[in-house]
DNA sequence: ACCTAAGGTATACGATTGTATACTTCAAAG
DNA sequence: CTTTGAAGTATACAATCGTATACCTTAGGT
């Protein structure tokens, strides 16, 4: 009698039980769990494998965790920044006479509102499609774990980073200097990410989130230009 | 031979428990532990109780979240409140000469300005004497158990309510309808209470918070009458 | 062709867990 | 007084836990 098929083939044994443990831990914790209540027979039930098997990978729970974060990062990092391009550009040649600010408020907020909706879109279809990822991190953000948390945070002062990066490169702000870009940059890179667990777990909701985010993004820009003593150039698009 | 003062000493059985080990899940949970995490023994361990005293007072963890929630409430809502009005009273009197907004906006936003730092202060504060209650909330937030996110949601949005009715019964912001008063709350509230882990975590940074939080919250409120159309209301106070 | 180390498994053991059952104590209502 | 119910304890047990030890398989370098 011949064995069955599947009993004969061997895997590549590339470190496949990593894959496995690493989607198993996803899997676990999108479901009402955390990392740190997740025992490792339970983890290694969840993935098929033996317990053991987890130490030829991971040196322990946090090892695990800054493994899939640093996945997770780069899986979106790079991506993020292509959406931010990418909705600038879908939008900014329409108009690309260069009106300066002074002389046409309107029309440059305008813009400034068409990249931020098209960026928020695509960041939230990114969340919709990676939702456990986005579970775990903004689970463990505040978790238990401190060496987690950090590395989380390090993460969303890299998104951050970007983002200030961005918009300075691509003019979208001229009012704003640095320091006050970088500040709101980080808020809204963690509120954008909070928001982002609304969207997976309210689907009815969805266009009501981008327009909370879209409105807090705005909202901040703008306070912050008016602080910063170049009100004139954004008030005047905003009267009747 | 008499027995020593301690031990003939019989507390109050009012349900000494149920405070014992409210008072254990706070310790744990603030040194680097999540509710979910902790096992009942362990906690009956710290609060020196036998485990199953724990079903005495408890259906379940959750049942022991939601009532340190409540407590928390209780001993936070009403404060907060009195916080509030106590440092708009401090600032108001001494410019009562009601001065409308648009005759002089630089004096009004200047008041504006004074509340908020000392509310924010006075919160603060209060956070830094009740720091294990403040991790938990804020741990459990974004937890693992969906019970206890709901109800620290609530909570939150509570205290967004009654930011929004101070705001508006102080006359702080004539410029801002009650729909963008209400969502700017929600924002502030939540923030807030994120920046109260960096107030616990960074003893020597607290100005700094301080300061980042009065921003935030200078920096959405203008930025949402600016986009309200009453952008002339403020910006003129921060012109040159 | 052999060796080695990495990836995965099997088994076993003591510690810890949640909970069931039965017992105690004591305050207060009858 | 008696009764009764709430608060807390003692003991016990099966299940699960983390981990130590030893073993198997196979890809890749020499």
């Amino acid at each position: 009698m011949e064995a069955p098929w599947f009993m004969s083939i061997k895997k590549n044994p590339q470190a496949e039980g990593k894959r496995l443990l690493m989607d198993a831990a996803l899997t676990l914790t999108s479901n009402n769990r955390s990392l740190s209540s997740l025992s490792l027979r339970e983890l290694s039930r969840e993935a098929g494998l033996n317990p053991n098997t987890f130490y030829r990978h991971f040196k322990d729970f946090d090892d695990l965790g800054l493994t899939i974060i640093a996945e997770l990062t780069d899986q979106i990092r790079q991506p993020l920044r292509d959406l931010r391009r990418e909705a600038a550009a879908s939008v900014l040649p329409l108009h690309a006479v260069d009106v300066s600010w002074e002389e046409n408020p309107q029309l440059n907020m305008k813009r400034f509102m068409q990249v931020n909706k098209a960026t928020i879109k695509l960041f939230f279809d990114f969340v919709a499609s990676n939702p456990n990822a986005f579970i775990v991190g903004v689970r463990e953000l505040h978790g238990a774990s401190k060496v987690m948390r950090h590395a989380l945070r390090n993460m969303m002062s890299a998104f951050a980073q970007d983002m200030a990066e961005d918009v300075e490169m691509l003019n979208l702000l001229p009012g704003l200097d640095k320091g006050p870009l970088l500040a709101l940059s980080e808020v809204i890179s963690r509120d954008t990410f909070l928001l982002s667990m609304d969207y997976i777990e309210l689907p009815d909701q969805r266009d009501n989130i981008c327009l909370q985010a879209e409105n807090l993004v705005a909202t901040l820009f703008i306070g912050s230009t008016v602080i910063g003593g170049q009100g004139a150039l954004v008030v005047g698009a905003f009267e009747d």
